[in-house]
DNA sequence: AAAAACATGTAAGCTGTTACATGATTGG
DNA sequence: CCAATCATGTAACAGCTTACATGTTTTT
């Protein structure tokens, strides 16, 4: 309950992957580099680190494999508080400002969604996401309409590619909802 | 023609600012905070040592307005190594990285394709931003065929996302070229 | 006279980048 | 035995965030 010092979206990539199943640093380099649930930095210099100061607030503990005594690795996992700050994070509402600046963090914790046990924190999550995209998208919508006479093509078609963003990211949510509605009847 | 020390793209965002009319720091902030334009820090903290840096390497000059004899406050310009700069960052050939990991930096790019005078490269901008999203829409659909049969449907459903944020990019790209080609006949 | 907006900056701290460093194990 | 891959890390540096600091001009 209190509150948790808050993470870099690298962070909670790591506890999620590491949620799934006790991985190494190196595991975790190789998704980064191999598979699309990439866009984050496999460099050492970013994995190692955060492994590091993750441990150090306890959310994650290193198990040292000896199959091999000389150059250990270590194998890390999620600490009771780990779990409980990743699934914090999962059920966080969504603020406009995470729609329209943290798009990218939102989808990591829908993909890491099937986490929670129910899915009715997901059909919140996604009915929030389509309601502040789509609102996102007519802000901007609006915006072109009052742009200057003088504002040139370019300037108006990359706007009008924001807008589309936005708009086909509202309609995602609103189709993945239909995933997780109760099929009642 | 000599190779340039890299700019972040905020950089790149105060040169092409400055281009469009000659700007103080806080005028730069306020279109940060207000106009669509956005996307980029206002923070004070960010534009005045970006100015700073800037100026360090030669590519904007500040000019103080002394209407004021007390707290000056300085007017950027480019100079013409900062309006070679930028208008070679505008023509740079656009990789496949860019449009994969870049792809604010080049939507960036190309509202200030106005600046270059002919519709040539921005033709050829929009033609390689159209293949190299698409290319890469079709690299994640593939991945997502081939998904182990245990990806839970949230995992799928986020790649599906991304898949439509690149063909919709990609189709955002074909479209507006229509308005940069000549119309021959 | 006070509040809001104008206007510019600095300092500490965190994260990520790039490059370097080391050594083990496996396949050809 | 050599190369590639496995595996873990550190160090210097750059840039951004947050918070602070300061003083002016305009509006109410």
């Amino acid at each position: 309950m209190g509150k948790q010092p808050q993470q870099t979206t690298l962070s909670y990539a790591l506890l999620g992957l590491v949620h799934e199943e006790p991985r190494t640093g190196y595991d975790i380099r190789k998704i980064f580099q191999t598979t699309p649930m990439c866009h984050y930095s496999s460099s050492p210099g970013a994995i190692y680190p955060a492994l590091k100061r993750l441990e150090k607030q306890g959310l994650i503990t290193g198990e040292v494999n000896q199959t091999h005594a000389l150059r250990p690795k270590r194998v890390f996992g999620l600490t009771a508080a780990g779990t409980e700050s990743l699934l914090g994070w999962l059920a966080l509402e969504i603020s406009a400002d995470d729609a329209i600046w943290r798009l990218d963090e939102l989808m990591l914790r829908f993909a890491f969604h099937s986490f929670l046990g129910s899915d009715r924190a997901t059909r919140e999550f996604l009915r929030a996401l389509a309601r502040e995209t789509d609102a996102y998208s007519k802000v901007l919508e609006n915006e072109m309409a009052n742009l200057p006479e003088s504002t040139p093509i370019h300037g108006r078609l990359a706007l009008e590619s924001g807008v589309e963003s936005y708009r086909v990211h509202s309609q995602w949510a609103r189709r993945a909802l239909l995933h997780f509605e109760v099929s009642s009847s």
